[in-house]
DNA sequence: AAGTCGGGGAC
DNA sequence: GTCCCAGACTT
């Protein structure tokens, strides 16, 4: 029975926003995204912290704020630059979809994010979660900013015990963040939630003893806190084999290809490679040469196994035998040269920093 | 509703 | 090894 307002009949909502926020107030970390309340930064640091944990986030949003200070300076940005200052990261569709949203904000708003949910939740990237976060953090507008910290917390006060991995279960938390937002100051109560998720109303061992709003929280009432939230779980990445070469030529130069514009690691720079397959007549190592000729019109002469990388993404894991060689000829154009020192202005997965480092050691 | 899309830290 | 993180988009 998931009602939300029969289950806050006796819930004393001021009482609870009021112990929320004050502590908050006393106990908020200082985080680089909190010296102001720019629309902006604010975004920037939303988008930055999807899946992504807040010590991950800290130094890529000092380096990031530093080199595109202002909606203007990223909306001019060359992409290949943008991705280097994501170099990392992960999930690098966010910035591409941040920077044609911020080129969007720029053309048509003025340079102004929006600040309603109709036109904010437009922008490319800007889901359900970020537009809550942005209205309620940058324009103090009571809107629900549910993210798994908040689902986690409210599961537990309200002892909610829907599935939280399905795509359903976000409309029952919004709804009950209506009920309980503090209108005064949504932007304290909504990032209280999720500091409250962080630092105490953790994953696993919460903290109930330091929790300021335990005697709200219906689930240590129970006894039940470490039960919830109920959360399915997803299966399991799916292998594939890998070969990948460092390609060089006799004047020092390296060969490396951009991925394609859509799809996993979109329009990141890599080393060349190809998926192989076991058991059949030809070894990995013939595989990839056949691949650089037929592929890049390459005439490569392949090293030994150098080494092997492996690489777990969510979904599936990279399994990479790692060769190097050197080309005999020109190849194809979708190969760019450039010179070792040049690698570093090239935005590259970490599962090809791991090939490049290698070779760099071997 | 289920799959795609990264990487790292905590346990 | 496992889980999960201040989620969004596509199909």
């Amino acid at each position: 029975m998931n009602d939300i307002k029969e289950k806050l009949h006796g819930f004393s909502v001021n009482e609870f926003q009021q112990d929320l926020i004050n502590w908050f107030l006393a106990e908020k970390r200082d985080l680089p995204w909190r010296k102001d309340q720019d629309p902006y930064k604010v975004w920037v640091s939303e988008i930055m912290l999807q899946q992504t944990r807040v010590d991950t986030v800290i130094p890529y949003f000092n380096s990031f704020i530093t080199k595109f200070p202002t909606i203007e300076a990223l909306a001019d940005a060359d992409e290949e630059e943008v991705l280097k200052a994501w170099e990392g990261l992960g999930y690098y569709s966010r910035v591409r979809n941040l920077q044609a949203a911020v080129r969007e904000v720029k053309e048509v708003y003025g340079g102004v994010v929006p600040n309603n949910p109709e036109e904010l939740g437009k922008l490319k990237g800007v889901g359900p979660y970020t537009k809550g976060a942005i209205l309620s953090i940058a324009y103090n507008i009571p809107e629900p900013a549910v993210d798994g910290n908040v689902m986690r917390v409210i599961s537990r006060i309200l002892s909610i015990w829907e599935d939280i991995a399905k795509p359903k279960a976000r409309k029952l938390f919004e709804e009950a963040i209506y009920e309980l937002i503090d209108k005064e100051d949504p932007s304290s109560f909504n990032q209280g939630l999720m500091e409250l998720g962080a630092l105490i109303c953790t994953p696993t061992s919460p903290s109930c003893l330091l929790c300021p709003v335990r005697e709200h929280c219906s689930a240590f009432v129970e006894g039940v806190q470490a039960e919830l939230p109920i959360k399915s779980k997803k299966k399991k990445p799916k292998p594939l084999q890998m070969a990948a070469v460092v390609l060089y030529d006799n004047e020092g130069n390296l060969y490396i290809h951009k991925r394609p514009s859509t799809g996993l690691l979109a329009n990141l720079w890599e080393h060349p490679n190809v998926e192989v397959t076991q058991s059949k007549s030809k070894t990995y190592r013939e595989q990839l040469t056949e691949y650089l000729e037929s592929e890049y019109e390459a005439k490569v002469n392949l090293s030994e196994l150098i080494g092997t990388v492996e690489h777990v993404f969510s979904h599936l894991i990279w399994n990479i035998s790692v060769y190097s060689g050197e080309v005999k000829n020109k190849p194809k154009e979708t190969l760019k040269r450039i010179t070792k020192q040049e690698l570093e202005q090239h935005a590259f997965p970490v599962s090809h920093q791991k090939i490049t480092k290698m070779w760099g050691e071997h």
